[in-house]
DNA sequence: TTGAAAGCGCTAACAG
DNA sequence: CTGTTAGCGCTTTCAA
C-alpha cells in the first residue's frame, strides 16, 4: 500500500515548513499570500488530506458520537440514528452505531470499547442500570438516555411525552363520541406503556368518566398478540367501543380480530395505534395512530451531545420531552 | 475534565516501564507472573482503559467500517447496517454510518471526511460514478459497492440476484397455473429493476409464452404508483391474471386497486411484491413476495471487506450474489 | 511572516 | 525478563 501523503510531504515539496502548511489549512495564523497559494497549489497536486485520526488524537477529540440501540432494524431505531447524523452532522460529528439485541453484555462490551472513540454517548434501551452507566459517567463523556424518564448525574434524557400521548390518543376517542374505551398495552408494568395507561385513565377521569379494570389488557407487541387481547375484549359482556392499542402492529392485529368477527372498524369499533409505521398508512382501513417523531428524538439528543461537548461547567441534568403527534386516518 | 489515566500512569504506579504494561496488555511478550499480577491490579485500581484513538494512531488501523447508505430509515439500509455489524464485530470493528439523501455533494463531504478514519468502506446507492469513487480507491482503502452489478478495480460488489428472483417470480405464477403475467417496475431503465424484468421475460421465454410488452408498465415505487398501474393493467382488453409488483409498497397499490374493482386476489388476479417489508405480513391477504435478505448483503459486505484488510496483495475484484427467497403467503 | 520542536498515548524495535 | 526511545501525523507554543 502506497504510504499516505503527509504534512510533511507537502512542506517538503512547497518549500515550508510543517507549521505553515498546518496554518494555511486551519487560518489560524496569517500567511503570506504567496506563501499560501504556493501550499495550496501542492496540496491540490498531492491530492493532500489531513489525516483526522492525527488530529483527533492532537485535539482529544474525535469527532464521533456513539449511537447505542437494542435494534438498529427496528424503525425506532433507524429513524432515531438519522435525527442524531442530522444534529451532529453540521458540527462535522460522525456517529458510530451499534445494535446490541439488548444484551447486557453485548451493551457493556461495546460501550467500553467505545468510550476512548467518541466524545459523546446516545444511549436507547434497557442498558439504564446505574452500574453499567458508570464508566461512561467517570469518563465525564456526554451521555444521552433515550426513553428513560428522567435524567441523573451525568446523563441527560430524552424522551416521550407518554402520559400525555396516552391522554391525547383517549381524547380523541372521547371527542369522537366514544364512552367505553379499552386499552391494549404491552406486558410490563413501567416505562413508556405504563406511563401511557395512565395519561388514560387520567383523561377518562377528567371527562367524567369512570375507568374500568377489565378495559385494559396487556398483550405481546405482535400481531397475534393484538388479535388475542381483542377478541378477548369483544367477548366482554358489556364490549368496548374503541380501543388504543399500544403499537401499530397490534392495531393491526385488532383490526383482524374485529373482521373476524364481523365487526367493521370504525363503525362498530374504533381502533387507534401507537408509532405510525410505514404499515399504519398501508393496511385497510388506514390506522389512526399516534406518531412518535423518533427522528426529532435522536436529533434532539444530537443537540443535547454537542451542548455539552461545548459546555466548559457541566450543567444541570436536562430533560427533553418529545410530543407524540395524532395521526388521523380511517380507523378512529 | 479529569485527565484521562493514561498508559504512563499505570506504569509509574506499578513501578515499571510503559513498555511493560503494554505487553501485559497485549501479551506479545512474557511478563513475570509477579509483575503481570502488581500491573494488572494497578489497572484495576486506576480503572486504567488504553486509549484507542493512539492505538489505532500507531498502528494506522481504525478499526471502523464506513456504510454509506441513501437513508438509514428505509428497511433496506437498516438491515444492511445491521449485517455489516454482525459480520465485523467479531473482529472487533465498529461501524460508522452516514445516510446521504442520495444527494452527490453530501455523499462526496462525506467520503472525504472519512477516508482517513476508516479501515473501509461500503458503499450503496448512487454514488457510483467513478469519479467519485476514485478518492477510495486512491486510498487504497477497501471498498464494497451494494447493488451494483460488476465489481472493478479497487472495488469489489455484493448485489442481489436479480435477473434470478426475476424469473423465479416469474416461475412461481406459471406454477400456479397464471399464464398471462404482467409486471410493474420502477421507472427506470438499467439497474437491479431492468435486470429483473429480463429474469421475467426469460422465464416466459422458456416456458414457451410469448412476452407481451404491454404487460410491463411502469410506475413510481409508491402505493399510488402501484394502484394506478394496477388500473391500467385491469383496464387492458385481454387483462392479466397474474402481476408482479417491483416493491411490497407497490404491492399493497395493486392489491387496492384490484379490490376497488371488484376483483379478489388472489382469485381473480393473484399479485406478488418485492421486498418482505414489515407490512407484507400485515395487510389482507398477506403478501406472497421475493425477500430480499438484505442483512446478508450487509453481511457479505463486511467479509469481504475483512478479508480485504486481512490481505496482503490485492486480489482479484469480486463478486457476491446473495439470492432473493420467495416468501409465500396469501396473494399469489 | 515563518520555523523548530514538544508532545497527544500508544507500540515495538533495539538494548540490556 | 525489562527498559529506553523513536516515532504514528498532526497542532501549537516558543522563538526568531
Amino acid at each position: 500500500m502506497r504510504r499516505r501523503v503527509g504534512i510533511t510531504d507537502v512542506a517538503a515539496k512547497a518549500g515550508v515548513s510543517v507549521t505553515t502548511v498546518s496554518h494555511v489549512l486551519s487560518s489560524r495564523r496569517p500567511v503570506s499570500q504567496a506563501t499560501r497559494n504556493r501550499v495550496l497549489k501542492v496540496i491540490e497536486e498531492l491530492d493532500y488530506r489531513p489525516n483526522e485520526l492525527a488530529r483527533s488524537m492532537r485535539a482529544q477529540r474525535t469527532f464521533t458520537i456513539a449511537l447505542i440501540v437494542p435494534d438498529i432494524t427496528d424503525p425506532f431505531g433507524a429513524s432515531v440514528a438519522r435525527g442524531l447524523q442530522d444534529a451532529v452532522r453540521p458540527a462535522s460529528y460522525h456517529c458510530l452505531v451499534a445494535s446490541t439485541d439488548a444484551e447486557r453484555d453485548v451493551e457493556r462490551d461495546i460501550l467500553h470499547r467505545l468510550l476512548t472513540r467518541v466524545d459523546g454517548v446516545v444511549l436507547s434501551g434497557s442498558g439504564n442500570t446505574p452500574e453499567e452507566l458508570e464508566p461512561v459517567i467517570d469518563a465525564r463523556l456526554p451521555l444521552v438516555l433515550l426513553g428513560a424518564d428522567t435524567p441523573g448525574p451525568g446523563f441527560d434524557v430524552v424522551t416521550g411525552a407518554d402520559h400525555d400521548s396516552g391522554a391525547l390518543a383517549t381524547k380523541h376517542l372521547l371527542e369522537r363520541g366514544h364512552r367505553r374505551i379499552a386499552v391494549i398495552t404491552a406486558p410490563t408494568d413501567f416505562g413508556a406503556p405504563a406511563r401511557r395507561v395512565e395519561g388514560y385513565r387520567d383523561a377518562l377521569t377528567e371527562a367524567g368518566l369512570p375507568a374500568d379494570p377489565a378495559l385494559v389488557v396487556s398483550a405481546p407487541v405482535t400481531r397475534d398478540g393484538g388479535a388475542y387481547a381483542m377478541a378477548a375484549l369483544m367477548d366482554l359482556p358489556d364490549r368496548p367501543e374503541a380501543v388504543i392499542c399500544g403499537d401499530d402492529v397490534v392495531a393491526i392485529g385488532a383490526v383482524g380480530a374485529a373482521a373476524g368477527r364481523g365487526l367493521s372498524v370504525p363503525a362498530d369499533v374504533a381502533v387507534m395505534g401507537f408509532g405510525d409505521h410505514e404499515a399504519a398508512a398501508l393496511v385497510t382501513p388506514k390506522l389512526t395512530t399516534m406518531a412518535l417523531p423518533s427522528r426529532e428524538h435522536g436529533r434532539a439528543a444530537g443537540e443535547l451531545i454537542l451542548e455539552r461537548i461545548r459546555e466548559t461547567e457541566p450543567g444541570e441534568p436536562r430533560r427533553i420531552v418529545i410530543p407524540a403527534v395524532l395521526v388521523q386516518r380511517d380507523s378512529a
